[in-house]
DNA sequence: CATCGTTATGTTCGATCATGCATAACGCTT
DNA sequence: AAGCGTTATGCATGATCGAACATAACGATG
């Protein structure tokens, strides 16, 4: 096996909206999670992120969004919940599209670097 | 004209080296500022940065090359300086090339963008 | 040999951002 | 009506990173 070249591309990307970013790595894992637990704290707990950085995180996401990405409730059968909307789902299908696409630009230029 | 679409790519790119990022737009700059002026101190105070950390980048940027990126001297006439060797020169291009076609990259990206 | 501006380096301060903690409101269940 | 877990929100805490400040070493020049 050849030995790893000493240097390589990295980067980021995200999708920017009208007050900066509108989802971005972390975030789009966010809304999997939401989809998956069916609510913020417990998507924020299995992520170990805090219930209070995830709240902001949606509501930015609502904010900037057509439509909402999530749908919150309060109160009721175990205590309320939210769960992934349509919109939710588009956003997630298209931020990993740009994302994988992303991975393989970062490789394909990784071998063009003449260092 | 058109009015803008609401969602675009954002993104960033850098060259990682052994210890994480090797060069990147700030160092890039920071790069350049030290071949115009002919020291850290005088890059650092025309782009606003403490001498503190271009001092810190210059080293970071010296451990992961190769060959030293800049050649720094002290004492003597003016107090020292810095100048950029030529293996600094092939980074600035390396990075501008990647950096350039990488903006067009997320300007095609952002049209691919279905949201 | 005193001066001067730069490199070199430690330490403190400040802004930023996420975490942690504390409550309150909510509404279905029992 | 009481209980429960979640949403909603303010406030204090802590980690991180660069800026700001303070010296010291350096070496050509006058």
């Amino acid at each position: 096996m050849a030995k790893s070249p000493p240097y390589h591309l990295g980067g980021r990307i995200w999708i920017e909206g009208p007050e900066g970013t509108f989802v971005g790595y972390g975030r789009v894992v966010l809304l999997e999670r939401i989809r998956e637990h069916g609510s913020i704290s417990a998507a924020a707990r299995s992520m170990e992120m805090s219930y209070r950085n995830a709240w902001r995180l949606v509501e930015s996401m609502n904010r900037q969004s057509r439509k909402p990405v999530v749908e919150k409730s309060t109160g009721g059968r175990g205590g309320g919940g939210a769960v992934l909307t349509p919109a939710g789902e588009a956003v997630i299908e298209a931020f990993w599209a740009a994302y994988d696409d992303f991975q393989e630009y970062l490789d394909a230029q990784t071998k063009k670097l003449s260092l």
